[in-house]
DNA sequence: GCCGTTTTCGGCCCGACTGTTTTCAGTCG
């Protein structure tokens, strides 16, 4: 895969473009955002060359035929001249140094050209003998705030995962509500976007007292350090390893700043070209008309996008996905909403390696009105979760017989297993067992190295074998810790939609899997999903909103998830 | 260098904050 080497060269093009004299400044614009169309391509920019050539690379966004070629010269060589003529010129590594807070290309050459700092290391040490604050258009605090830049590199742990960001935002605004200083606080950035990880929260105030608001974010007490203060803008180092810019805007323009901060960039971008064609200026403060009054004053972020000549687009599809041009012709899908959630179908119990009894799990679900559940511990395979056998299974299906009786009326326990799928697509528990399951979720946890082709057998196996219903946390990746599998996905969509095998999406925080462009390129073969919480106890039933969030992101309706039924429907769907 | 429901030429999103500047360039999101 070259996608992500490629789009770290046309970075570094775009930052070695801006030291060049007699490039224009929109030169690297045009590199960057190629870099950003390969960074979030699905597929792979070599297969795409291969069936389609540089004809297939130019439909691509931003893509032109200069920066298509480039490509092609890169499949085709492992090399692109432009990128090697450029580095010979500026033997700098941008991309290590642009990652330091307040360092970018003009100011990287600046430290190269007159102390000779080629990186991270030259830039250390030009810091510890205090070299750079002689140079002109540097000073000692610049030194100091270099050096500050390094330590929160070194310090950061790199993108949050969206459970535990989501939660602290959450925490932050209930401490400036009860501040008494602000008159709202909201999220925004990538966290209202439900994005999978969040480099940054992003909180957005209504204020009367905005200096006061600012003295009050930087005396908070997760606050490690402050990065910048402003009179309206504020940017704090909080201590669980994140960055947080609060912001106070005027209560009149509270809906475009809401439309501003939430992002993403690109869809933004977009949205103000469009303004623009439409005789309009939009910024975080309003949109202005052509004699520069504010048209959205006092108005929400709807009112923004009809302006616009838009249906309003849901937060978490805001990431230039085409979802502004389905907007403009009213084709946008009705996105699920958390309170379409019915019921949860995979979580585990202590039979297996969760940490509560299953009459805990339910009534932890009852708590949060779930009509049903589903209690699928582990299979045999996986000992190290204390997977169990047939027989065990058996005493399990017992238990929940007798707490179905009990808590008749108020839930229904649905007896499942997350069974493994072995190396050669077969299951680990014997078809009697599995036959008296109401549906049986298949997992693989086990030789997850295989080839892209073995990987693809032994899940077709499994698939075809109709003794399977929900395929679970398919792409079997750890957020930042464990990567996907190597599968060919469009082979096991179209086997999966056959077969009515639905596809999971698992909600915990570290999978989210499937994750979003994967449910978008799944949902085009009309399969169904399940989002479900993966529980391994009573507190993780909540994650289901991270689950819907990601479906959302992945632009699910209501009727492609199945846990949106009511409990005849479902059983139903199963089979019985 | 890319792009077109005003355009194949002439545009290209927009504003906050900082440091070292006497009026702004660089960086960031």
């Amino acid at each position: 895969m070259y996608n992500a080497k490629l789009a770290e060269m046309f970075e570094e093009i775009a930052d070695m473009l801006e030291l060049e004299p007699n490039a224009t400044k929109f030169e690297p614009l045009a590199y960057r955002r190629a870099a950003i169309t390969i960074s979030s391509l699905q597929e792979d920019v070599v297969d795409i060359y291969k069936k389609e050539g540089i004809d297939g690379l130019m439909k691509l966004p931003g893509i032109g035929k200069t920066i298509a070629n480039a490509i092609k010269e890169y499949i085709e060589t492992g090399k692109i001249s432009k990128y090697e003529t450029l580095k010979a010129k500026y033997p700098i590594d941008f991309l290590g140094l642009t990652k330091i807070q307040g360092l970018g290309p003009k100011r990287i050459y600046k430290l190269y050209v007159s102390l000779g700092v080629k990186n991270l290391e030259d830039l250390r040490k030009a810091i510890t003998e205090h070299r750079i604050r002689m140079l002109p258009g540097f000073g000692e605090k610049s030194e100091k705030e270099l050096e500050k830049g390094i330590e929160l590199l070194e310090a950061s742990k790199g993108r949050v995962l969206l459970g535990e960001a989501l939660p602290e935002a959450e925490d932050l605004i209930k401490k400036l509500l009860s501040s008494g200083l602000v008159d709202k606080a909201v999220v925004c950035g990538s966290t209202r976007r439900m994005k999978e990880t969040v480099g940054d929260l992003d909180i957005l105030v209504i204020s009367e007292k905005p200096l006061e608001v600012m003295d009050y974010v930087t005396k908070l007490s997760n606050v490690e350090h402050v990065i910048v203060k402003g009179p309206t803008k504020t940017t704090v180092w909080l201590n669980i390893g994140l960055s947080c810019d609060v912001r106070v805007v005027e209560k009149g323009s509270f809906g475009s700043a809401m439309q501003y901060f939430t992002g993403s960039k690109e869809h933004n971008i977009k949205l103000r070209e469009l303004a623009i064609k439409k005789g309009y200026k939009l910024n975080e403060y309003g949109l202005f008309d052509s004699s520069d009054k504010n048209v959205a004053l006092n108005q929400d972020e709807h009112f923004i996008y009809e302006k616009l000549g838009l249906d309003y687009i849901e937060p978490e599809m805001r990431e230039d996905r085409g979802e502004i041009e389905l907007a403009i012709e009213h084709r946008l899908p009705k996105l699920i909403d958390i309170s379409d959630i019915r019921g949860d179908l995979h979580m585990h119990s202590k039979h297996s390696d969760g940490a509560n009894e299953i009459e805990e799990m339910v009534l932890s679900a009852i708590k949060l009105n779930r009509e049903y559940i589903g209690m699928s511990d582990h299979s045999k395979t996986e000992h190290v979760a204390n997977g169990m056998s047939d027989e065990e299974f058996l005493k399990y299906f017992d238990e929940i017989d007798k707490l179905n009786d009990k808590f008749e009326g108020k839930i229904r326990i649905l007896k499942s297993g997350e069974v493994d799928i072995l190396k050669d697509g077969s299951f680990d528990l014997r078809d009697s067992t599995l036959e008296k399951m109401d549906y049986v979720i298949g997992a693989i946890h086990t030789n997850t190295n295989m080839s892209k082709e073995e990987m693809t057998n032994r899940i077709l196996k499994a698939i075809t074998s109709n003794k399977m219903n929900i395929l679970a946390h398919p792409m079997g990746r750890l957020i930042n810790e464990r990567k996907p599998i190597e599968a060919d996905w469009d082979k096991i969509f179209e086997a999966a939609k056959d077969h009515n095998v639905i596809m999971e999406i698992d909600a915990h925080p570290k999978r989210l899997d499937l994750n979003d462009e994967m449910i978008l390129k799944a949902r085009k073969y009309g399969i169904k999903f399940s989002i479900d919480t993966d529980s391994h106890r009573t507190d993780e039933l909540s994650f289901m909103r991270f689950g819907v969030g990601t479906a959302r992101r992945g632009w699910l309706e209501k009727d492609q998830v199945i846990n949106t039924l009511p409990l005849d429907k479902i059983l139903k769907l199963f089979g019985h």
